[in-house]
DNA sequence: ACCTGAACACCGTTCAAGT
DNA sequence: ACCTGAACACCGTTCAAGT
């Protein structure tokens, strides 16, 4: 629809390199991102990225930020009506992470690279604890209902991630469960000692 | 103590290299892998390694089957005698697991990239496979004696292993826990959860 | 203010040639 | 059989110059 002629000024050059970016992270698997090849897509000279940021790492930490962002979105989404029990907005939750990693896999090993984590500094953790807020609003309410044993939050949420996020990396990488391609069992078997591990027996 | 003069031919380049390539591991922290650095530290030219690995990632595959066997017998070591409980033995390999990957962050992370996979097929899973086995042969006399509840061994020393990978990694990342730095609490506590889930609750 | 082109210092990899 | 040096096709980054 927009075809305007090619300005010599962009117009939104950083936004559009943000999106060719995410854009590159969704489409290729065996994975090596590049700034040139990014300015060839973007079709723009190689060296106007840094007009928009300082350097790669950078523009990486800025595509990891959005990744966290993102992350947020999906769990919110995930989180069924109120009528369902915690139990089960968990579960759901839970497996909306997993799925957005092994969805987004070149974007969910970014969120955690060094490269990012660095570059971004403070930003970076800041995004994952928003992220987390979902999680962090179940544990509190399982709690307060006698769902989940008492405890530190903060530890409990620590444990719950921790396990996610190993969960999702050993799918991403093949090791998780028998060679079952495909199948959500391996990973859906883990979530249950999970959830064993945080409730209350009585 | 060895000085014989440097010969044109090395003798033993191919291990010369594995172990200059894993002492750069251990020692650089923000860590950039070069073939030609490590020539540069192998004092030998830098297309010299072609001779003994087909190309980068296959010189990185075979570090990451070391690192797998080094965990292996880190694991094997962090078993504790005979005389005190499973629990306790589970919580130590548990915390040796964790330990081996903060104090070899490279080599940890090497283990688990795609590089190292792609290059090295099955057999990093193999070496993999086996580095658990401590935990395999736990899951199963733990099942035995009751002390674990019944089910799928696989799907438990699954669940296991995600968990201490994550743990592991959110640590590295610094992720895990408040910012109490140096402070193995989080992580504890993270071993708890997984140990509650396990466990068979009368 | 925003973008380009040439230039620099690096890579991984190949290949003919040396020992 | 093992190693080297020149060469090639790539990077990220800098900087003077263009619009």
């Amino acid at each position: 629809m927009n075809d305007e002629p090619k300005r010599y000024h962009h117009g939104d050059l950083r936004r559009t390199m943000l999106d060719t970016a995410l854009a590159m992270l969704t489409e290729e698997n065996g994975w090596q991102f590049t700034l040139r090849e990014l300015a060839r897509r973007a079709g723009v000279s190689h060296t106007a990225s840094y007009k928009h940021f300082p350097d790669k790492a950078a523009l990486l930490a800025e595509l990891a930020l959005i990744g966290m962002d993102r992350l947020r979105t999906a769990l919110l989404a995930a989180r069924p009506s109120e009528a369902v029990t915690l139990r089960n907005q968990f579960i759901e939750m839970s497996r909306a992470y997993v799925r957005f990693g092994t969805e987004n896999p070149n974007l969910y090993r970014l969120m955690f690279s060094a490269d990012a984590r660095e570059s971004a500094s403070g930003r970076l953790k800041e995004h994952g604890v928003a992220a987390l807020a979902v999680l962090v609003d179940l544990i509190e309410e399982g709690q307060r209902l006698g769902w989940l044993r008492k405890g530190e939050v903060v530890e409990q949420v620590g444990a719950a991630w921790a396990h996610l996020h190993g969960v999702t990396l050993l799918t991403l990488d093949g090791l998780l469960g028998p060679d079952v391609v495909g199948s959500d069992r391996a990973s859906d078997a883990a979530l249950l000692v999970l959830l064993e591990g945080l409730e209350q027996h009585k």
